[in-house]
DNA sequence: ATATAATTCAACTAAATGGTTAAACCTAAT
DNA sequence: ATTAGGTTTAACCATTTAGTTGAATTATAT
């Protein structure tokens, strides 16, 4: 704390601003955040805050902005390193599941806002590279596909299950926990076996039959 | 239309207020909905409003707990019938995809607010015997792997794999579009494929090896 | 040191919002 | 018809909130 605090010294107002903005709006969503307590987290008058960012439409366009975009360079940053199809996938499971369980809050806010307001992607997207990311995955499992190593099936489909099955269990957390009466350890418990059970899974179910070698 | 106005001259206050109140909160909501655009669209006084619910709080209480349980019921009432286990399975998603599709903007919703507010569960769970109902289900998967007749799986991580990529792809549309690159009617095709495509996908994974006559 | 510009602040305004009140209005039952 | 009950309304109140103002303060350059 010692560190955040002395940190907090050296930053300007500015970023001060942007970070007290960034947590208000996680936790408190567009509507639920006041400049106030914006204002308040960042130790500032509330003045200074419309001094540096007219409205609270311009800062949360910013924020959303910003929060976004690093969502989607963490998640498009994942999938560089020379590996084969298996390594790969296996090593995006992992490192989305541990993305999600980190940052579910910021994941939960980026999608409640968009279905409330989704003109709010159209810009950001195209700026992070993110799609091409995307594309590079689709592409590396339609030639498994073509290379017969992998069974057929239409690569969106294939992203949607891996995304879904990664992400889905944190955002729908107390839910689960509620439906599957688990507590929460057990529910943690649960998550860290979650990329293991989920690589299997997928590689299960993807792997073209007769390979019997690898299977289980 | 004629019908819905005809329904609501015949509607009671309450039941307009029930109406409206719902609609309101699940586009904008707790923080975003006023009591005035409810009134407004139940077609009242906003003094009634009050009469009828004390406050916003008492009103979002009924509402909130109202939605979850229709959609909990609905959830729950899905895996009744009596078939096998790969029928059971393929019904549970084609139904499981078929309600996510039509009323994701309230899984959205009851998400959203659960997520600020993890309370709000603690209530309703219980009222509606969506437990018990998973229950069955977990237990269903437990008889098939005794019986040797899908692989080992925990049951907990096979249903959340379900309705992961059940739910996930609506929540998240537009983020999915964007990053696909797919247009809106390219993603509802996506969807209507989905209910094959799931259960393929999970059967898949989850058969044991060596049954080779059903493969493909 | 002094002038200039950037920054911060306390105090304010205007609008929106949740909630209240008291009177008016129905609608049964007597 | 009268009355007693629930119901509806317009007008109001108190609080919160986004946004403003103008003065004070701090840093920066001359």
């Amino acid at each position: 704390m010692a560190k955040k605090n002395e940190a907090r010294e050296e930053m300007t107002s500015e970023e001060k601003i942007i970070e007290a903005a960034k947590s208000v709006f996680i936790e408190r969503g567009f509507d639920g955040a006041t400049m106030q307590e914006i204002a308040d987290r960042a130790s500032i008058n509330k003045a200074a805050l419309h001094y540096y960012f007219r409205s609270k439409d311009k800062l949360f366009e910013i924020i959303f902005g910003v929060v976004l975009k690093n969502m989607l360079l963490k998640l498009g940053g994942i999938i560089d390193q020379e590996m084969n199809f298996e390594e790969k996938l296996e090593k995006l499971i992992t490192e989305y599941i541990g993305f999600f369980s980190t940052n579910y809050p910021i994941v939960s806010f980026v999608i409640s806002e968009i279905i409330k307001n989704p003109n709010l992607i159209l810009n950001v997207m195209d700026k992070t590279g993110f799609q091409e990311k995307i594309k590079k995955v689709i592409q590396m499992i339609e030639e498994e596909i073509k290379a017969g190593r992998i069974k057929n099936i239409k690569p969106q489909h294939l992203y949607m299950n891996i995304i879904s099955m990664c992400a889905f269990p944190f955002l729908a957390q107390p839910v689960l926990c509620g439906a599957l009466k688990l507590e929460k350890n057990q529910f943690s418990q649960l998550m860290k076996e979650r990329p293991k059970v989920v690589s299997n899974f997928i590689l299960d179910s993807i792997r073209v039959k007769g390979d019997g070698l690898r299977a289980k």
